[in-house]
DNA sequence: CTTGGATATAAACATATCATTAACATTGTT
DNA sequence: AACAATGTTAATGATATGTTTATATCCAAG
């Protein structure tokens, strides 16, 4: 439990769903600033620092997209949830039959949000911290410094990157364990992804692989249509 | 192979206007479908991928908003956004309820319709919109990762799963204990219901039953004639 | 300016993954 | 019984990826 406390901007025009979402979260050690719509949102971002907003999209006024595009204008980091993203997800014939406020006072699945805010808040948070300002990391018995362009192995002596291998196993680290979507990493590194770009990433991928071959617990798997996934097992 | 152009279906019966548009958001740096009609557009959307619809209200055989709810029927994600000549509340709101992203009435300064656009494909957006929709499942002592298209069962190795496999699975998850009606499923997946298709699904219902078994309180029922039901059982 | 080394891309071929279809078996319905 | 719907396995062709080798490009040292 870190000492510093989690301030989130709840912005949600319904004053029932508002109040209540507002007291869960209370309750859950969060800080809870609410604004009832997205020009009330604006003005409450602009004069405290918030470490997450809620934003409902379907708001009167100024919806939750714009509202987003504001904040963004003035704040590069902070992480944004849409609250539609539950209603969107249901069935929609069923949301159609329904009145405008009985989907808010359905039984709101809380358990799910706080699991996505804590979520946001650790791993998510330190990948966007990582993509702008990290330059040392730790890969199995791997260290990787990426501005030295040096891959490490124990007392070994290191091996030198490319600068495109550099930046491939970059982002396979940020995203360690976890999924780096083909598209992202081709995009970032070569700003180009058609089908020779990739190729060429694929024969980066083989070059990797057969550095990390000295850490069999260190992997780079393929999710066939999406991307890689670099792996520390055990 | 996968493109970075964003790619627009435009939705609008009047041809002059419709043609215009085109151009105009085709100077721009998008890429326009053009379909004249609701059932045109229906079946454009089917055939291809498009990070955005635009669709005009009134039109006639299948206005807007009924396309919209076809749209979202197998598309919980893409942006929407409506044009329209009437500027009555009730259809701004009915708009809103559908999930559309944003309303725009007729004849509208086309600089405002650029920016919106640029806002709703803008780096972020996208992607926290789909940071919120939900990657984890459980079904009795198995866990879906939909994200990793993984099928973990306990400690053990975990299933990979093909990208069809992935979302079958996920449909069954979410109506858990409930009837997926075949239609619903082949028209989200496969975005089409004909015998083929059908006979498709069948094999990976199979498929889906054979990694399930490691959990005996875990079945895929049928019912006939309508779909299937997952149930996890005591 | 030219040479060599490092680097990135392209080409070529091998293998893996995937969706579909066919084929045949079984079950449900009337 | 007759037909339709579903269960299941295997074969196929298409596409994605794995990997090595060849070629092109860049740039600094001679």
């Amino acid at each position: 439990m870190s000492t510093n406390k989690k301030n989130i901007l709840l912005v949600e025009d319904d004053p029932n769903f508002g109040s209540i979402l507002k007291e869960y979260l209370k309750i859950n050690g969060y800080q809870v600033t609410l604004a009832k719509n997205g020009i009330e949102g604006f003005e409450k971002f602009k004069k405290e620092k918030f470490s997450l907003c809620l934003l409902d999209v379907m708001m009167p006024y100024k919806d939750g997209f714009t509202l987003a595009k504001e904040i963004r204008e003035i704040d590069d980091l902070v992480p944004l949830i849409f609250l539609t993203a539950k209603i969107l997800k249901e069935d929609v014939l069923k949301g159609f039959k329904l009145g405008a406020d009985d989907y808010l006072t359905k039984p709101f699945d809380s358990e799910v949000l706080l699991a996505k805010i804590k979520s946001i808040l650790g791993r998510r948070m330190i990948k966007e911290v990582a993509d702008t300002v990290e330059t040392e990391f730790k890969i199995g018995n791997f260290s990787l410094n990426t501005k030295l362009r040096l891959l490490n192995y124990l007392d070994q002596k290191p091996i030198k990157l490319s600068p495109k291998e550099n930046q491939l196993l970059r982002l396979l680290a940020i995203h360690i364990n976890d999924l780096l979507p083909r598209d992202q990493a081709l995009n970032k590194i070569w700003r180009d992804d058609n089908y020779f770009t990739s190729r060429s990433m694929d024969v980066y991928i083989a070059k990797l692989r057969k550095y990390l071959k000295k850490d069999e617990r260190v992997e780079i798997l393929n999710i066939h249509g999406k991307g890689f996934r670099m792996v520390v097992n055990q």
